[in-house]
RNA sequence: GCGAAAGUAGCUCAGUGGUAGAGCUCCACCUUGCCAAGGUGGAUGUCGCGGGUUCAAGUCCCGUCUUUCGCUCCA
């Protein structure tokens, strides 16, 4: 009988609100749903492409010194070997029978009494954990096609330094960007999107001559910030934290991690990482594959490995902080009491929807009238119709998904052809000409502060 | 994977072995001249899934899947 009587954190909230509103669903939920998997709904799916254009757009089109890649989900197992992964990503665990405590057997003395019952010579026989999600290609299931699905995407990058030296007629220092998905057979799943089995990556890879990391690795560290500052994300909930000695993986020279506060229950939780790897890759490739992975300076005639700086965001994690970050409940002191405004104050170039047109009446030609001007701005923005309902639930239905601006069109609109443009996040309105509408909502856009 | 708790309509929940419920949401029509909760009508469920006990199971038992909290891990 004893309920669940916790009180809703502000993350269940905006899981109930992703599910309600058709932004993130359980993956295979008619069945029961499939732990770890998420299935992206029709605000979600547009969401994550506004922030991995944003992101594309940033890389690639604003530094004319990165190129695109998007290399192949499965690779060569060989790739996994070279980088360190089938060794390191297959921990070792031992569970104590008396308490059921589960440890790394590589972290803890077998020989001693378990750390936690205190029981003695309790240990399971050390079992393989393997986090890279395995599978046979090809019909035969030999162990010479066995294959992984990628648990990262940097390594298509790495194997493809070469191909793009040789084709693209870049120089050191340049970068290879890249989103695609990744797979890791996390243990626990936890808070969401956050950490899921299946979830994708926006990665730069950027090559340099040894020594100048030291230059590099700071400037991409001020870049990656500035970002989220474009993506209108409040700064105060984003911190750097450096990795100590201890947290740094042994391939790397120094490595910083972007950190997002999100809501309870989640707090302050890695959003990118901007690490050092030094020549690591390039270098273990070279070893495996046999064939030197190294730059020739055309100018110096300098012969080197270059040095490698990358930055590495989660881009469902990005979905899920823009959701965070973007979440508000308002109360409002209206005539007929207190109201709750539930508002998303997502970034206009994030929202998934961005314009909504709304006629005050359905009847007198109204309606016809603003679905003609919903069908004007397609090629704009996105856009949204909606005649149902009062006109102030319409506003709110599209305040909690976050379209920052809605269209009014009323009897005035038929005499003189204006229109009320509404802001979500103040709820202030204003009459324009239809006719300066792109104009202005571009204009806002373009100078929009979150409040 | 281990330990603990939970799963009933889209959402929040009531229903303690005897015909499946409420409020909100949603849809249609009316009303509505700019910020939710006005009127009338309507839709929605293999009570997570599978098995067992019983004349009878949403309710009791077992298994399983999922969720939440801890352990472990991490972009």
């Amino acid at each position: 009988m004893a309920k669940n009587k916790k009180k809703q954190t502000e993350l269940d909230k905006i899981v109930s609100l992703c599910r309600r509103r058709g932004f993130i669903f359980q993956s295979s939920e008619i069945y029961g749903g499939l732990n770890g998997a998420y299935d992206y709904g029709p605000l979600g799916v547009q969401l994550k492409n506004n922030i991995r254009d944003l992101w594309w757009k940033e890389m690639t089109q604003m530094h004319d010194d990165i190129v695109g890649l998007d290399a192949s989900i499965l690779m060569a197992s060989k790739v996994w070997e070279a980088s360190g992964h089938i060794k390191n990503f297959s921990d070792p665990m031992v569970d104590c029978k008396e308490c059921k405590s589960r440890f790394r057997a590589d972290q803890i003395d077998l020989e001693a009494p378990c750390p936690v019952c205190g029981s003695k010579d309790s240990f399971t026989e050390p079992r393989n954990f393997n986090l890279m999600f395995q599978t046979h290609i090809g019909a035969n299931s030999g162990s010479a096609s066995e294959i992984y699905l990628r648990p990262e995407t940097a390594q298509g990058i790495y194997v493809n330094f070469r191909n793009v030296v040789d084709s693209s007629r870049v120089q050191v220092p340049f970068g290879i960007a890249q989103i695609g998905k990744s797979f890791r057979n996390e243990i626990t799943t936890k808070n969401f999107i956050f950490r899921s089995c299946e979830f994708e990556q926006m990665e730069m890879q950027f090559f340099c001559k040894p020594g100048d990391d030291e230059k590099w690795f700071p400037y991409w560290r001020e870049q990656r910030m500035a970002f989220y500052e474009k993506m209108g994300i409040r700064m105060d909930h984003l911190r750097w934290h450096q990795h100590g000695p201890k947290e740094l993986a042994f391939y790397a020279k120094d490595a910083y991690d972007i950190e997002y506060n999100f809501v309870e229950p989640m707090q302050w939780q890695e959003l990118e990482g901007v690490h050092s790897r030094t020549d690591y890759d390039l270098t273990q490739h070279s070893k495996f594959c046999g064939k030197q992975q190294d730059y020739l300076d055309p100018v110096t005639h300098e012969k080197y490995i270059p040095y490698v700086v990358e930055t590495s965001a989660g881009l469902t994690r990005n979905v899920l902080m823009a959701l965070c970050d973007a979440y508000d409940e308002e109360v409002l002191t209206t005539e007929k009491g207190e109201d709750v405004r539930t508002v998303l104050h997502f970034h206009p170039n994030l929202a998934p929807v961005k314009v909504a047109v709304l006629p005050l009446v359905k009847k007198d030609g109204i309606a016809e009238m603003a679905k003609e001007l919903e069908l004007s701005l397609r090629e704009e923005f996105s856009t949204f119709y909606d005649q149902g309902g009062a006109i102030g639930r319409r506003y709110r239905r599209m305040d909690e998904i976050g379209t920052p601006y809605c269209v009014t069109v009323d009897y005035d609109t038929k005499e003189d052809n204006t229109v009320t443009l509404r802001f979500r996040d103040s709820m202030e309105q204003v009459r324009i000409p239809m006719s300066e509408l792109v104009a202005t909502i571009k204009e806002s856009t373009k100078n929009y502060k979150r409040k």
